[in-house]
DNA sequence: GACAGGCGGTCGACATTGTCGACCGAGTGG
DNA sequence: CCACTCGGTCGACAATGTCGACCGCCTGTC
């Protein structure tokens, strides 16, 4: 039966709609966004609901996630053995380095940030762990994108959103840039996501050599950069750390 | 059609069971876990992995959840809005008690904490956003019991576990207990849990008055408490930020 | 205040769709 | 080298999910 279950794929759709959406939905409005039956959405909705993966709000009807997701999604995290193992050196590294770490592996089109450990002072920060990061314009992506081709091929052929002027668009100067980056063994993007804001990335590979993932730290350009390039004290620390990581994933092995 | 979609039913018990198992599932571990058709599961996982909500280790050929999941588990927090409207006043809590805050809303036979503010000092502590408590030994699950007929019908009638010497067992030592909240308006839980643990909790309510959710703070016993009873001042602290949150909840309507 | 239009939800007929159990090739341990 | 178990496939069958019409309710309008 090599073909996806119709209503699973459906009742997917359904939550990547309502994740998608800030507001609460309707059961109109999921049925017609999808082209289904209000029957058949209804019918997805209610099982929905009772599985808790989506809750309606008993005022106006309409529909949002459900508390189950997130759940599950913690238990994501605590099966995660590349985050398992990295924890203790994300750490070392945003201390070492005074700034924010991210840890992020390939999802869909873009990074999911599976691990961020905040900049060790007293401000205050949003955990950003299971947001997005774009591929082309951060430093976890070009990392990825430079030695993984499933993530390059996630860029597709269509324009790449400009985030600031800094940030790459062209397809051919992100293979220009990801040859260097396989050259070098390391990424930067200096405020190509937001302005004042630079990065630096290095790749973590498991036991066979597989890219499975990258760590960056991030901050104001102020401080990571001097005289409009990074400082290779910080590049350095940076590839230690995925270093580290990476001979931690091997461990099993050797 | 007023069932439950078989497909979806399935599929997210599978899920379940991936969360539950600490290690990664082999294909035919789960189909004879809940009783189905090899051909059948492997229907279910192919979807799911299609969809991203289970990852398979290429090597072993066993499978985990997805990456899916999280961003969906993030995108339930981005929506929620008792947690959205609560940050603020978590976070001044946290400061003004010196203490760990949780905030946790009723799910399945639990509290899930949705909010998580760390005690204000320089420990290492894990976020436990997305993880549940018990109903019955925490001030977070006894206030909701206390205020929410739903949340004390799912103690069922089954024996209560006890995580120390402290913890009431006794149906009917918890209906006295509930009375007792709502007559004082807080709830506390002293090394009910965990040992040297104790918390207190106070209601959120919504607009219309209905219990949403709760507010605790928790921390070492020898801080929170004095000759046995927890701190006066603590519970004044929590009761107003609970009040402030459902004021706060009540805001669009007034 | 009656109407119209929208909502969420239900129903029953239909055939599409998911299910089942036998089967396959690969890997593994005895 | 066999025998076992693994993940995965296949095709027949009917159980299953789907569809579109329909219902009652609420809201806003004329």
């Amino acid at each position: 039966m090599p073909g996806p279950i119709q209503s699973l794929s459906r009742a997917a759709a359904i939550m990547r709609l309502l994740a998608g959406g800030e507001r609460r939905l309707g059961l109109s409005e999921v049925a017609t966004a999808l082209d289904l039956a209000k029957g058949t959405a209804h019918g997805i909705l209610r099982t929905l609901q009772q599985e808790g993966f989506v809750e309606q709000d008993p005022e106006s009807g309409k529909y949002q996630l459900g508390a189950e997701l997130l759940r599950l999604g913690q238990s994501y995290l605590d099966v995660h053995e590349l985050r398992a193992r990295a924890l203790v050196w994300a750490d070392d590294l945003a201390r070492a380095a005074g700034e924010t770490v991210y840890l992020g592996v390939l999802h869909q089109q873009g990074v999911l940030i599976v691990h961020h450990v905040f900049r060790p002072d007293d401000t205050r920060q949003v955990l950003e762990v299971g947001s997005m990061q774009p591929l082309h314009s951060t430093a976890l992506g070009k990392v990825l994108m430079a030695y993984d081709p499933v993530a390059r091929g996630e860029l597709g052929e269509g324009p790449l959103e400009a985030y600031t002027s800094r940030t790459l668009t062209e397809l051919g100067d992100i293979d220009a840039e990801c040859a260097l980056i396989r050259e070098r063994g390391w990424a930067d993007a200096i405020e190509e996501t937001w302005e004042g804001v630079a990065s630096i990335g290095a790749l973590i590979q498991d036991r066979r050599r597989n890219p499975v993932g990258a760590v960056c730290i991030s901050g104001a350009v102020e401080r990571v950069c001097e005289d409009g390039f990074v400082r290779p004290s910080l590049v350095a620390s940076v590839r230690s750390a995925a270093r580290a990581i990476s001979r931690d994933l091997g461990a099993g092995r050797f």
